[in-house]
RNA sequence: GGGCGAUUAGCUCAGUUGGUAGAGCAGCGCAUUUACACUGCGAAGGUCAGAGGUUCGAAUCCUCUAUUGCCCACCA
């Protein structure tokens, strides 16, 4: 007669085990592949998407969580070498303004007042502290991490690589330095990418007007602020009405501004389009720029990176701000009689993603990374656009759900250089030293005296580009990277497809003509139970912590898991969550009246009834279409199957049935022997979606000699 | 301007290769010396947005329409 422990006896309580069961497992070391000595099948990698060191957790990494976790817990169970490697990310913009707001409201200072050294040690104490928070939180999800290879994106040995990349794409002529517009944003004081931008509608006026009163051909412009750097007007070569004026040249005064204007013909220009003739302005916006290119113009800079006016020959416009200057020279041609008309029209504004601020686009001398040039690779002449297409069309990478196919292919035609230098201070420090006119790019530090390095430092987007293989120790040849690179499955959400799972493929194609990884399986986004975004200002914001803490994490994963398919939004309220509480309850229930009801079975050699062994052999066939499932990343229909089996199959119809063969001594120990191994490989599979709960149980269902549930086999 | 989705019960959504429409929540009826009220049993509720087509058979495949959401784009 065999006890029923106490524990059961009492009601669940998920927040008592967790922290309990989670040390249990980090003291086994089978989160670390090297101690899965028993693996006998290939090796299966995730690399875990690095959180913002800054961040906090919420339900978008706790739907990332448990979708990787599951499946890791599910690889781990069938027997391969499994790694989950987790690290965080430097977020050089994001973290180094949270730090500048934090001393600018508690000291007053900006970042030129503390100084680049001083700035930067601040910065890294911060990200220090901040990431302690973000992984404690991971670790509470249940997440099965390996810690011993924690990385961050800014620690040595990621800097290395980065180095060792840009020094490589260097020599292949592939990294350049070149004078381009770039997307200026006035506010943060930095070049950003196209990516890191976004459009914003907004009314504005388009106006229509002649620089002077002796210049043939009307304009319209909605900055005409900018016009003040005009060195062209271009008109289409086939317009009969501007034919005539294509190659002369006017010397005209425009607000008090002495400017020389070509007329030129480019075909780029729309008849249609206001009066049918563009003021080229090449210093301050980026078509202008191609067609001073294309024509070669000069081009005369007007505006700052103040966003402030400049360098004029009417001193009223000096120093003010675009908005001013733009009032100030509309005044000015209404006064002379030169405004013709003005138009109300919707334009699409770019801001800076980050801090809001207008983008002002601007010439600069920057680095970038040609997508376009031919280099020789692995022996063939190819490009890096090349190289990206070629990945996904050749399925080497698949991406789940494959619509996203057509996404990643339509975002790789579209692609321009990639411009990779940014003028903040939190981040790779480009590796490039100059010495009067010599440029030196390296590894390290050229000798000698008098080298400078290059003020500004990589795109984020750069250093978590090469992170599949940079955190498995690349460049040195780590036993690591043999077995880990390319790794199985990146999972992330679907908003960041352009942003990083492009950058890898680009890195790691060219870096190994190789994919960075097998599989990309996209999640939607999390919205409230009315579909709408959770933000602060709704205050529908649902903390995975809080439902956590009051439903315990095994039924926060299921809510995540459940009717969650690959590349749709998740709809989540609380009542969803509180839904598998009372799941969780029901486990826990069934586990404690199955083992009172078998308190008493001894004859384990028993063969099951006919009609038993039709009950297991009906679960068998259902474990293996749960088994099915997961394997092709539907873990939406897997989680919901093994959910009803055991609720309404299991707890409903068998537990009911047998309990009464059971008290009437009816084939009793069959149907005892049938509950028993019922309950048992439930627990297994259950295990990868909920597993507190059932490594909890396990330890009062197991054989003597069975390990944790964690490494039990599937 | 281009691209990608969505539309299924009152609400929120599943539905894997075409084979008798499913779940949760809400609501209705019944049960209660009960493993679990954090329960069980039962009933009700849908011309699967609309129209046409393919097929023995369509929520599922094709075409069009309507409504709706998202992404991309240098129209000055």
């Amino acid at each position: 007669m065999k006890q029923v422990p106490e524990q059961l006896t009492k009601p669940f309580n998920a927040v008592d085990i967790e922290s309990r069961i989670y040390k249990n497992w980090e003291e086994s070391g089978y989160f670390n592949p090297d101690n899965l000595i028993h693996a006998t099948k290939e090796p299966f990698t995730i690399i875990l998407p690095p959180p913002n060191v800054t961040g906090t957790l919420h339900t978008g990494h706790a739907i990332m969580l448990a979708i990787q976790d599951t499946l890791i817990r599910y690889k781990r169970m069938n027997g391969h070498k499994t790694l989950w490697l987790p690290g965080t990310d430097h977020a050089a913009i994001a973290t180094q303004s949270v730090v500048e707001k934090k001393i600018q409201k508690e000291e007053g200072k900006s970042r030129h007042d503390i100084g680049r050294e001083e700035m930067l040690y601040r910065i890294n104490e911060f990200a220090r502290s901040s990431q302690d928070t973000i992984l404690s939180q991971f670790r509470s999800m249940g997440a099965s991490l390996d810690w011993s290879r924690l990385a961050f994106t800014l620690d040595d040995t990621r800097n290395y690589a980065v180095r060792t990349m840009f020094k490589k794409m260097y020599d292949d002529g592939l990294i350049y330095r070149g004078e381009r517009i770039v997307n200026w944003d006035p506010k943060g004081q930095t070049t950003i990418s196209d990516d890191e931008t976004v459009t914003e509608e907004r009314k504005g006026i388009l106006y229509t007007f002649k620089y002077s009163h002796d210049f043939p051909i009307p304009i319209s412009s909605t900055r005409p602020e900018t016009k003040v750097g005009d060195v062209a007007v271009a008109v289409h070569p086939d317009d009969e009405r501007y034919k005539e004026y294509i190659g002369k040249t006017y010397e005209c005064v425009f607000v008090g501004c002495p400017i020389s204007i070509q007329i030129i013909g480019d075909t780029a220009v729309e008849k249609e389009f206001g009066t049918g003739a563009l003021g080229v302005t090449p210093a301050h916006s980026a078509i202008d720029w191609d067609i001073k290119e294309r024509h070669n113009l000069p081009s005369k800079q007007v505006i700052n990176e103040y966003a402030k006016m400049y360098g004029l020959a009417n001193e009223e416009l000096n120093g003010k701000k675009v908005t001013d200057a733009r009032d100030y020279i509309v005044s000015k041609l209404r006064e002379e009689g030169l405004l013709i008309e003005e138009k109300e029209v919707i334009q699409s504004i770019p801001t800076a993603e980050r801090t809001g601020g207008v983008i002002e686009p601007l010439p600069k001398l920057q680095w970038f990374i040609a997508v376009n040039k031919p280099f020789a690779h692995f022996g063939k002449e190819t490009t890096l656009k090349e190289l990206m297409y070629r990945a996904v069309e050749g399925k080497s990478t698949t991406i789940i759900p494959d619509r996203f196919e057509k996404v990643y292919f339509n975002w790789i035609e579209n692609l321009k250089d990639w411009c990779i230098s940014r003028q903040i201070w939190y981040g790779h420090r480009i590796p490039v030293w100059y010495r009067d006119s010599e440029v030196y790019v390296g590894v390290t530090a050229p000798e000698g005296e008098g080298w400078a390095q290059d003020d500004d430092t990589l795109d984020t987007w750069f250093s978590s580009g090469m992170w599949t293989f940079s955190t498995l120790g690349w460049p040195n040849n780590t036993d690591d990277m043999k077995l880990f690179h390319p790794t199985s499955l990146l999972e992330t959400g679907h908003d960041i497809i352009f942003f990083w799972v492009a950058r890898m493929v680009l890195f790691s194609m060219y870096t190994f003509n190789q994919p960075p990884f097998k599989h990309v399986y996209l999640h939607g986004l999390v919205r409230d139970a009315q579909g709408r975004k959770m933000s602060k200002s709704i205050g529908n914001v649902l903390d995975p912590r809080d439902l956590s803490f009051k439903y315990g994490t095994d039924a926060l994963r299921m809510s995540l898991l459940v009717g969650n398919g690959a590349g749709n939004d998740l709809k989540l309220g609380e009542d969803k969550v509180k839904a598998y509480k009372l799941f969780a309850n029901k486990i826990w229930n069934a586990t404690r009246f199955v083992l009172e009801k078998t308190n008493d079975f001894e004859n384990t050699a028993i063969t099951l009834t006919e009609e038993d062994d039709a009950t297991y052999t009906a679960w068998r066939e259902r474990h293996s279409d749960i088994t099915n499932d997961i394997e092709h990343y539907r873990l939406h229909l897997a989680s919901e199957k093994i959910y009803d089996y055991f609720w309404k199959t299991f707890c409903d119809e068998i537990i009911e049935t047998r309990k009464v063969r059971i008290m009437e001594h009816n084939q009793k120990e069959s149907a005892q022997k049938l509950l028993l191994l019922l309950l048992r490989e439930q627990i297994i599979t259950l295990h990868p979606f909920m597993p507190f709960i059932t490594e909890e149980i396990w330890t009062y269902i197991k054989e003597d000699n069975d390990p944790l549930l964690l490494v039990t086999h599937w």
